[in-house]
DNA sequence: CATTTTTGTTTAAACGATTAAACAAATACT
DNA sequence: AGTATTTGTTTAATCGTTTAAACAAAAATG
């Protein structure tokens, strides 16, 4: 008794065909269309509250005006801060997300590609885990629109929207040499993405050209499982070295939160024990008593241009590919003062 | 020439028709089909790389395995811990998540049901915003099966999984009392959202049975908009009240943010100037150097327990109407140190 | 051996929309 | 008046699946 309504009722309803219904519904044939006629029947659609089913116009017009989003974790700030405006982008044409967190787990990101796929969205914005490269071919191949966005592969050519990893890196860490910090260590991730190896990079190359003496332990890297109890010891590492770090530099917010925490109940003061500067921004930093120097990244730049990037690949699949960095910005604050 | 594989294209590659290629992938008809062209039609199938066009099936099945979602906004992060768990547990039932931030605002809320509607999405978990009843009662009557989370409205029979704000608010306000705070404020919306007039209901509850000293200005209420300011507002009244409150509790995690930053700002000494108490349990206070006393939601049960239940409604949509409250957790840190 | 049953497969309708093409009636043109 | 055009509407195919029903051939039964 509660079957939804079809163009079918309404035609019925009306007493003219399903077509003319649709005509009507979708302001086709504009002329042509008895004014009367039109009007009953868009007044019979509202009585009976008629909703186009999209599942159908879909099938039929091989468009579903969805846009497939894969991040590595939604319940991660800078993730969250993405998905947000990848989701209003999105809306502003007309495009309804559908999303999945890979949690850097590529069985997991490969399921969730495939129910994206399988579903039809007509696009895709991606941040892929480590060993991804496999399903991005495929989808290459499968010529289906998509944009790699935080993350790319250097070996595979692809639209993508990152920050400029190493120049971040290299400025923080001028910054902390700026400040007149002579034993910088840094604490990254143990992984093989670029990106990630692009702010190793950058860091590296600031060392260097300031000639500060480096140590090959002054970088600790972490892994992402046990992330905390690693993180730890990487702190506790680079303030117990024979030549104690003096700063440190964090390659992701989580990182950070991990090592200030520790750092707090250590009872080492920022940043006079020790100087602090992290990747991303996050309001958590605001309350610390001596705020975080960061690089904030321009999320909002990076996620609408993710979106119109899409839309574009999706209107006109043969537009050339689009390789964008953005600069970050480096917010200076209280743990880094001189 | 890379249009994508249908069983058509299998059935011709194979020679059979597509309803045999059907039944094989879909393990239907089980012992009735020759073996060895089964498999050669898994062959193929795999050989030409083909994935199941879920829109097709989901126009013929009349289900789309799809819930959509819509919180009050996915970079808060309590919308996104909610997102999270949802997510992982639609995944467990093979579910997709599409989703939506309503921004508080009833325009955009409607909107985005809307789009989740015609997508034909089986069911929903929504947080509405304020004068949401109207598309409450439409789903009704249309028969889409629907959670609320996070929030309801008393005045209409619904499915819901919430925290019980009530007692939440009556609790930590007890606890402050506990602690010897005479002077207790509060911060909240001013809302119609029956969720928040709850924990107001449960803080004046306890500041009645306490039978301490209240005025009318210890509760202040801050308009979503110019939130910042109305709440800095807000704590500047309290603390320069005829009688000083020594305790403040707050209604959201954001204002805490607002205040906690005002606070500091104001080089107020938490918990010697003024003690605070606040809901939801956030990240950012443990930096704090007096760490938030909270009231932690038992987000995974809340998320875990509406997909369940959403689930449960999709596939016998006249089982019972369902309304689950849950306990809140109060977190007891050094921001109401006695 | 005739009949029933089982096995393996195909036919065809349906889901709810879109849209080119056909058609009929009214109007305009020469 | 006879033809061409415009106006208004319908017919029917199609998108890629699912699935009941029909069918044919092989196997089992009496």
């Amino acid at each position: 008794m509660n079957k939804k309504v079809s163009l079918k009722d309404i035609a019925n309803a009306v007493g003219v065909s399903v077509a003319l219904v649709s005509y009507v519904l979708n302001n086709k044939k504009e002329g042509r269309i008895n004014k009367a006629v039109a009007e009953k029947i868009r007044a019979t659609a509202l009585a009976m509250n008629y909703r186009t089913n999209q599942i159908a116009k879909s099938l039929k017009t091989n468009k579903t005006h969805t846009i497939g989003l894969i991040l590595a974790d939604i319940s991660n700030p800078f993730s969250a801060a993405l998905a947000r405006v990848i989701e209003d982008e999105a809306d502003k044409y007309n495009y309804t997300v559908i999303f999945g967190s890979s949690d850097e787990n590529p069985g997991k990101y490969k399921k969730i590609l495939d129910a994206l796929v399988n579903r039809q969205a007509d696009g895709l914005i991606l941040s892929p885990p480590e060993h991804a490269e496999p399903q991005i071919k495929d989808l290459q191949q499968q010529q289906i629109p998509f944009i790699l966005i935080d993350r790319y592969f250097p070996g595979i050519e692809t639209n993508y929207v990152v920050l400029d990893n190493y120049k971040a890196a290299y400025e923080a860490t001028q910054h902390l040499a700026g400040c007149g910090y002579k034993r910088i260590g840094m604490i990254n991730y143990a992984s093989s993405l670029f990106h990630l190896a692009e702010r190793t990079r950058g860091y590296l190359a600031a060392m260097t050209k300031n000639k500060i003496g480096f140590t090959a332990d002054y970088l600790q890297e972490v892994n992402m499982v046990a992330l905390k109890e690693e993180t730890e010891n990487a702190v506790y590492n680079l303030l117990h070295h024979k030549k104690r770090a003096d700063a440190i530099l964090f390659g992701s917010n989580v990182i950070a939160m991990h090592a200030v925490k520790y750092i707090n109940q250590q009872q080492y003061i920022v940043p006079k024990d020790i100087a602090l500067a992290c990747f991303d921004e996050t309001d958590a930093f605001d309350l610390f008593y001596a705020p975080l120097t960061c690089i904030k990244q321009p999320i909002k730049e990076m996620g609408q241009l993710a979106v119109r990037m899409l839309i574009d690949n999706i209107d006109d699949n043969n537009t050339k590919i689009k390789q964008v960095s953005l600069d970050g910005e480096l917010m200076v604050r209280a743990s880094t003062l001189g």
